[in-house]
DNA sequence: ATCAAGTCTGAAACTTGTTCTACATTAGCG
DNA sequence: CGCTAATGTAGAACAAGTTTCAGACTTGAT
């Protein structure tokens, strides 16, 4: 019926934007900045949609117009926060030797700014791995923001091998999941830090695409 | 106050095992297997309370005396079901040549498992890592259980280096989100496939212990 | 067999995500 | 301007996870 296999295409209706006034604009910010706040108190269960209406001034009816669910409200915010996140990590490219030590940087920095409000990336991060497929394009949208970050750090602007890709995207998963692990108290920071500079060693194996230099081990 | 970096310290109630009667073990057969059979026909969603408890002839609020929350009771499950796997999976070892390689067949036979009831892996997966805090104890037991069925197909009994516990924590992270990308349709098979045997590479980077091939304790 | 402690049951209550309804406001447009 | 469709509001209603409670049933020890 419904099986998963139906080969992941999704556009859904991310494409239809329908352009925003500029109140419009105003609401749905406010609303983030609500649910950043209250998650920031108490994490994902501190963000309770009557007040996230309240707390910006919007009728629940509105809030669920801009954001179909609870899910949706969070994923939406961790797009935010990484946007905001990606800006400052551009600001101080990691200076590792290999691409590889270049993300493990990048990642330890992504991790260490998300522990400063750990409750905001716990509700974030349980909301992004709880989704299902009603919120794909949203949490394909957060995820490519992950990809391009990882990218950067790596920093050759050349297309990656489908071997690299494959690689980016096994960082991504262990990035995100080690972050739950640790929030959930079930890893220490020294844990993340080995697991996070193990992952990234799959970088440095892989080949960039022909005609750049690369460091293989 | 009650951040993440309390160190990961988490004995909680586990140990504290009373002796189930055999009529409550059979309740607890009958609630996890009610469970399951819900969980194959609608996933998580599927899995109300109210319907598991009628299903396995328990009062509501028995359920809740066996499994403290929706979440408990189906990080049991998994727990239940991967008992059952790890069985299955003993019976054939994998023949690849390298530990890696290894690793991988094995974790692609159990994803190929987990694939024929989508839902029901949905469900499991989907509750792992929602799981918050107060449910780590049921977690660690399940991420025990994961590492147990990728140690046995790495092979040696030696003790592993730590090197080599980061690599398989690392694999444990990608192998469920991989398959959580995939129940949501956000990735292919062949994108799952290539994503484990990718990181299953690190393996082979790792030595195993020098010389002793007992195990201590 | 009996009693106390612990378990189970059925049903109602409570909480929070989500939906619905009836009405007010706003925005774009002829 | 004045209309109309879309958007926003307040608040009730509904759904499912969780809690609570009074009373019946088991169990284990005496």
């Amino acid at each position: 019926m419904d099986d998963p296999e139906a080969e992941a295409a999704v556009p859904e209706r991310l494409p239809t934007a329908p352009p925003l006034t500029e109140r419009q604009r105003e609401r749905r910010r406010r609303i983030l900045h609500a649910t950043a706040q209250l998650a920031c108190r108490g994490g994902f269960e501190a963000v309770q949609m009557r007040e996230v209406a309240e707390s910006s001034q919007v009728a629940l009816g509105t809030l669920y117009r801009y954001f179909p669910s609870k899910v949706h409200l969070l994923v939406a915010t961790m797009h935010d926060q990484l946007e905001r996140l990606h800006g400052t990590l551009r600001k101080s490219p990691p200076d590792g030797e290999t691409a590889g030590e270049r993300v493990a940087q990048t990642l330890m920095r992504a991790f260490g700014a998300l522990q400063r409000e750990p409750r905001l990336a716990e509700a974030m991060a349980r909301a992004l791995t709880f989704a299902d497929r009603s919120v794909s394009p949203e949490v394909d949208q957060v995820s490519r923001q992950t990809t391009a970050i990882i990218l950067d750090a790596i920093g050759g602007l050349e297309d990656a091998t489908a071997a690299r890709l494959s690689a980016v995207r096994v960082i991504e998963h262990t990035w995100l999941s080690t972050l739950i692990t640790w929030l959930a108290g079930r890893a220490s920071l020294a844990q993340v830090r080995a697991d996070i500079e193990t992952v990234c060693r799959l970088i440095d194996l892989t080949e960039a695409e022909p005609g750049r230099a690369a460091a293989p081990v």
